[in-house]
DNA sequence: GTAGGGGCACAACCGCAGCTTATGGGTGCA
DNA sequence: TGCACCCATAAGCTGCGGTTGTGCCCCTAC
């Protein structure tokens, strides 16, 4: 497995202009810049940087891998700040609570955004069922939650911060894949699915959408391992959008259209009413917004 | 900047149950994982595995932990699948001409895809704007092509693979945002925006939909460039969709909808008609399909 | 024309992270 | 009671990546 040091390096040299600039950056000497994408380049075969005496821009193969990187780099910035916020540090200024789909998905991408708005906010995650969200933030446990129950209680002010879909995914090779005006509500109810174990909220609410659900063919604890029963042609599955999204994008699943029922739920952001959100939960909730 | 290699492991291990069978999967020490996976709970300050002699389970702390570095390390996949297939070496048996857009936003994880379906495969890119992805493969260059254009020359077979949309992006603070439903196409046309230099497929195929657009404010060469100057508020900007979705689920951007005016373009494979499709070009067409 | 500054590369040295093998302690099953 | 499987620890070694110091090149400015 690649270790992204040697791209976020070259991500900065791109970026700054110059190795030494980005060597300043990084706080490591020039040498060892030039050394480390010199060793880069000689593990790709490809020569990324043009070098030349007034600094170093990409070459076409180059701004080819350094996009690519940059969403690597991305996703373990995403990983990086979800790991801070689970160290708990008595000190964090804010305290957020999160059902598990928008710890997993959401959450860390506005923790990227919160951190570079607010460089100094410490953040402490804790991530359970919606009704523990809500009963967390009541309790003063923690400043600001995100859930997606249909409804809060009436000491909480909400707001929807983004809309999630349940999606019909199954294998390429399904006979449900080559259905481009997808299946009928009727169909899905009555056709066993690969599930998550009973009580689980996305198979909860897909229970309450459609009215009653054919005995799962199989039950597994993780979304990975649904997706790759799902994508290794066992049955159909149904997850979130949030968590496909990679897999329709790699054509690992594909998504069947429902017809007749509507597979959509609000996620919403909750606070303490008459507490308002202070600076960093109020930003942190305006991000999220510009998400929806 | 995190280096992958443990979060890997761990994935591993939760995957296979037990150190020792990771262990064996990576072909190191049973005691080079232990020793691993310990440091990496130190550095976290978090316990992420349940170790019992008869095997280890994920804390709930550490699903979450898992769920995240899932998506590191397939982003840190896609971009190793996509450097492999930038060292052109002459024994590959499939090579690959791509527009820009695709190269960067969808080839890559099109080839992992390629990769866990038909292991031996060598696969080489080269990318180019679509006039010469369809010259290339006329010339035999290529087994196979992605394009953008909205038509090809006679002598190629097609099919749409994927669709993508341009975007109309904006700060979060811009007043745009806040615009429910969006803008009209002439208030687009007549806006000065962030825009890619003269002759991008993007901007030229802006251009012909909307008939003719303002000067831009700002001309930048490299997607990344573009995006930070709409996020900090510079102007709006139009990009495709494949490029902004990381950004607007992190919410440093916001999408704007445009009325009156279909933004949207097909993605196309391409291959020399009378030529079909052989066996790994054939598999790759398929999964590319799956993704729309 | 020439001096200086900024830029990249090379050499020599060093410290530490991570791997290996070997061993021990623990649990469950036949 | 022994065996199979699991994880943890110990001791030794290798090599990657860092540092400083130096050289060369090109552009610019005086």
């Amino acid at each position: 497995m690649a270790d992204l040091g040697p791209y976020d390096l070259l991500l900065s040299v791109a970026e700054r202009g110059s190795m030494g600039r980005a060597a300043a950056a990084h706080g490591v000497s020039q040498a060892a810049v030039s050394a480390r994408v010199r060793s880069l380049e000689a593990a790709l075969g490809v020569t990324l940087l043009e070098r030349s005496p007034r600094g170093t821009t990409l070459t076409p193969a180059g701004a080819l891998v350094a996009g690519w990187a940059r969403s690597a780099v991305d996703a373990a910035e995403a990983l990086e700040a979800g790991i801070a916020s689970l160290r708990a540090e008595q000190s964090s200024r804010l305290r957020v609570a999160a059902s598990l789909t928008v710890a997993e998905y959401l959450l860390p991408r506005w923790l990227v955004a919160l951190r570079t708005r607010n460089p100094g906010t410490a953040v402490s995650l804790s991530s359970q069922n919606s009704t523990d969200v809500a009963a967390d933030v009541l309790a003063d446990r923690a400043d600001v939650g995100f859930v997606e129950a249909p409804t809060v209680p009436d000491e909480l002010d909400a707001q929807v911060v983004a809309r999630d879909q349940l999606t019909v995914v199954v294998s390429p090779d399904h006979p449900w894949a080559r259905r481009r005006h997808g299946i009928d509500a009727a169909r899905l109810a009555t056709t066993p699915l690969v599930a998550r174990e009973h009580g689980s909220g996305t198979r909860s609410h897909l229970e309450r959408a459609i009215g009653s659900l054919a005995e799962p063919v199989l039950e597994l604890a993780s979304t990975t391992a649904i997706k790759n029963a799902a994508a290794g042609g066992v049955a159909p599955a149904v997850l979130s959008s949030l968590a496909v999204a990679p897999d329709l994008a790699a054509g690992t699943l594909v998504a069947v259209p429902v017809r007749g029922v509507a597979l959509h739920r609000a996620l919403s952001a909750v606070w303490h009413r008459g507490r308002p959100l202070t600076g960093p939960s109020e930003d942190l909730v305006r991000i999220a917004t510009g998400s929806g």
